[in-house]
DNA sequence: ATACATACC
DNA sequence: TACTGGTATGTAT
């Protein structure tokens, strides 16, 4: 008797299940041509299969095949004349879409190759040509490129990954490094684009339209420049793209990936020609399931595919969805830089071994709201949304969201209402919990919503640059706080020592061209005003504030150092002291530094001789500006709390209010690395400079006439990270 | 306003 | 042993 032996074949659902276990990290990647995806995706789903992780990839896996089958019979049960109107639908929108082509910008995207491992390989030489990868046994976030060879990749665990490679080298994640290497090139784009758009710390768009026009200069010679400037400034290679908008010039970059590059020319006919055999995975924005959905669906594979089928895409999706599917399939994208970039949310989460235990889950939660709210109160926002996230053992996702009477960024509240969200989901047995704050506050004027606020504008002088008249209305004229307004030139005596002054700020020009930058930007003239309003010492609004008026714009001697926040004044501006403390506090400080100088500090390094603050400044400050925070809010009970920029801060200083630039000093002039997010443009820098604290006894400075408890600050205006 | 899913690095 | 963390946005209710 015969008996055909029963063969697999690829079409046996279950001969071969590997096939159908796909994750993000079994896609292909640049630098992973050659390999030999059959088997790693072989490994992959063996050190997988069974798992919790894999059970719930399933039952993702079927609920995207479930959608899939009802957009088709959703498909199928369109009648003719349902079908007839929303191709005419499309059409129409295609041709007003296509109106919207703007080939007039010259969009460059810069993305460096396997950039945290490139750092981490630049930090230790013994690493170059071996696979290694950044992060640990549970999550890889980088892999090198000889890594790649062995399917090794991003997002994937790191135990697989060691199961594909077994001589993989891990280096764990240290992010300060990669943030610091982010600086480096974000100067470089500065200086191509000065509005350049960070799409994280290792990418970013550039609108090189300017610059090829100014310089006469094809795009292609200056993404070559560009690269090679990174690479000489940091040892970095990067790839780049150069479109005619941010969406294909983000697909370029990828091209000729690593150290390469690719230009699409701002030409109708190249763009459709090249969108028009592009897979569509290869567009931003769509990812594992769209890619699927558009497949198995409507038979889309390539942007093309977008315009054959745009009366089905019409009749399915959203208008927002329709309308970018069929921008892809016409090669359309944004190319307008936004005037600002307001973050619409701050979050943090935790994975943890998977716990029931109550006690444990409460810790942890308590644990996530002092972080959130000390990061929110970093960036000076206020929230009214609480959303609670968890991942069961099962690695489900639930969240759970509140939305408050009021704004709030204390920690006691956060933890408050999120353990009300956390009690109404036990008992479970969780792997995750995570914590979001959005719904920023945000008054659309931008105008600070304390009457009792000053602003800027109040120590304006009439007629000064920065006023602008458009907005007195923010203010009363029943103000009980009266500014006597004195205006005076200032030299730098007045700022610092009268001795040796000037010889300290010649002799170090050439070792600090920083100093340079501060004599530049006290010979500016000078408004102080005294307020008489507030009674309290202390109080940030019985201070005189200082404002040295100066457009950035027309004097490039004061251009700022975006990786250098914060600036502070040797022996005068930073003293251990019941309100200030200084880096010195303990000792005097090295010689490098000059009585009355200034200097930056970046990331707690001082940036005359790299001395780094010692942890107990770090923390001291911490909570001196909480004091004042809370101190503050209590003392104004009703009103207004401090807040992150408005857009009409960003555009005109001269709307901020005093408290703000207070909160602005304790919160953000403390953290001098937050705000490396994001592009380089706000408007401004503040530094406060207590004079009202009693001095260290220095044998280098005598004590200085006190200022009768006011509290001056000193605000310089110049460009500046926008994430604060 | 809330919940959940998708996407990106 | 072991499958992240932070942000934005779309879709559905």
């Amino acid at each position: 008797m015969k008996e055909k032996a029963i063969e697999s074949t690829p079409s046996d659902p279950g001969a071969r299940p590997w096939q159908s276990y796909n994750t993000v990290y079994t896609n292909a990647k640049a630098g992973m041509e050659g390999v030999d995806k059959e088997k790693v995706q072989r490994v992959v789903y063996e050190m997988s299969k069974g798992s919790k992780y894999f059970e719930n990839e399933a039952r993702k896996e079927a609920e995207m095949r479930q959608k899939i089958e009802r957009m088709r019979a959703q498909c199928e049960k369109l009648s003719a004349a349902e079908l007839a109107h929303f191709q005419m639908l499309a059409d129409n929108r295609v041709v007003e879409l296509e109106a919207t082509r703007d080939l007039t910008k010259i969009w460059l995207h810069v993305d460096m190759d396997a950039f945290y491992a490139a750092v981490e390989t630049l930090s230790d030489p013994s690493l170059k040509g071996k696979p290694m990868a950044v992060g640990s046994m549970s999550m890889i976030s980088t892999a090198n490129y000889e890594a790649r060879q062995f399917g090794v990749r991003a997002a994937m665990p790191g135990f697989i990954a060691r199961k594909l490679c077994p001589e993989l080298i891990f280096v764990p994640t240290d992010f300060k490094k990669y943030t610091n290497y982010s600086d480096m090139i974000r100067k470089v784009f500065q200086k191509y684009d000065p509005n350049f758009l960070a799409a994280s710390l290792d990418e970013a768009y550039l609108d090189i339209t300017e610059v090829c026009k100014e310089r006469n200069i094809p795009s292609d010679e200056i993404a070559k420049e560009l690269r090679t400037t990174v690479f000489e400034e940091t040892g970095l290679t990067c790839s780049a793209g150069v479109a005619p908008n941010r969406l294909l010039a983000k697909v370029c970059s990828d091209i000729n990936k690593p150290n390469g590059q690719f230009v699409l020319p701002n030409d109708r006919m190249a763009v459709i020609t090249f969108i028009s055999s592009l897979p569509i995975r290869k567009i931003g924005g769509i990812g594992k399931v769209t890619e699927n959905i558009l497949r198995d669906v409507f038979g889309i594979k390539t942007c093309e595919d977008m315009l054959q089928k745009c009366g089905y895409l019409c009749a399915l999706f959203s208008r927002s969805s329709a309308d970018f599917f069929l921008s892809v399939g016409l090669g359309l994208g944004k190319t307008e830089t936004p005037e600002v970039r307001m973050r619409k949310s701050i979050s943090n989460e935790r994975t943890f071994s998977a716990t029931g235990d109550e006690a444990l889950l409460y810790q942890k939660l308590a644990e996530l709201s002092e972080l959130l709210a000390s990061d929110m109160k970093k960036e000076g926002l206020h929230g009214r949304t609480l959303t609670l996230k968890l991942k069961t053992a099962a690695f489900e996702v639930r969240t759970r969201a509140i939305t408050l009477e009021r704004y709030t960024c204390s920690s006691d509240d956060i933890l408050k209402f999120a353990s009300k969200l956390l009690k109404a989901e036990l008992p479970a047995s969780l792997r995750l919990i995570g914590l979001r704050i959005s719904h920023f506050k945000e008054d659309k004027l931008g105008a600070p919503a304390d009457p009792m606020q000053k602003t800027l504008r109040h120590f304006i002088k009439e007629g000064s640059s920065l006023r602008s008249d458009t907005n007195d209305r923010c203010f009363a004229d029943d103000m009980e706080t009266d500014f006597s307004i004195e205006s005076h030139e200032i030299n730098h005596r007045e700022l610092g020592d009268e001795s040796d002054r000037t010889d300290a700020l010649d002799t170090n020009e050439k070792d600090c061209p920083r100093s340079k930058v501060c004599r530049d930007a006290m010979e500016i003239t000078t408004v102080s005003s005294r307020c008489r309003g507030v009674d309290k010492a202390n109080s940030p609004s019985a201070g005189r504030i200082d404002l040295i008026d100066h457009q950035l714009e027309e004097s490039n001697s004061l251009e700022p150092d975006p990786s250098l926040p914060c600036m502070f004044e040797v022996g005068s501006s930073v003293e251990k002291t019941e309100r200030g403390h200084s880096m010195f506090h303990n000792e005097e400080p090295p010689s490098s530094h000059q009585e009355g100088q200034f200097f930056w500090l970046n990331d707690y390094k001082c940036s005359l001789c790299g001395i780094e603050l010692p942890s107990s400044f770090v923390e001291e400050r911490q909570e001196h500006s909480d004091f004042h925070l809370a101190e503050k809010l209590q003392r104004e009970e009703s009103s207004i709390e401090p807040k992150s920029l408005t857009a009409m801060q960003r555009e005109d200083p001269s709307c901020l209010g005093v408290f703000d630039l207070y909160y602005l000093w304790c919160n953000f002039c403390l953290h001098p690395s937050t705000p490396s997010e994001g592009g380089f443009r706000t408007v401004f820098r503040v530094a406060l400079r207590d004079q009202t604290a009693s001095r260290p006894k220095s044998k280098k400075r005598k004590a200085s006439p006190k200022e009768g408890g006011h509290l001056p600050i000193h605000v310089f205006f110049g460009k500046m990270n926008q994430n604060f």
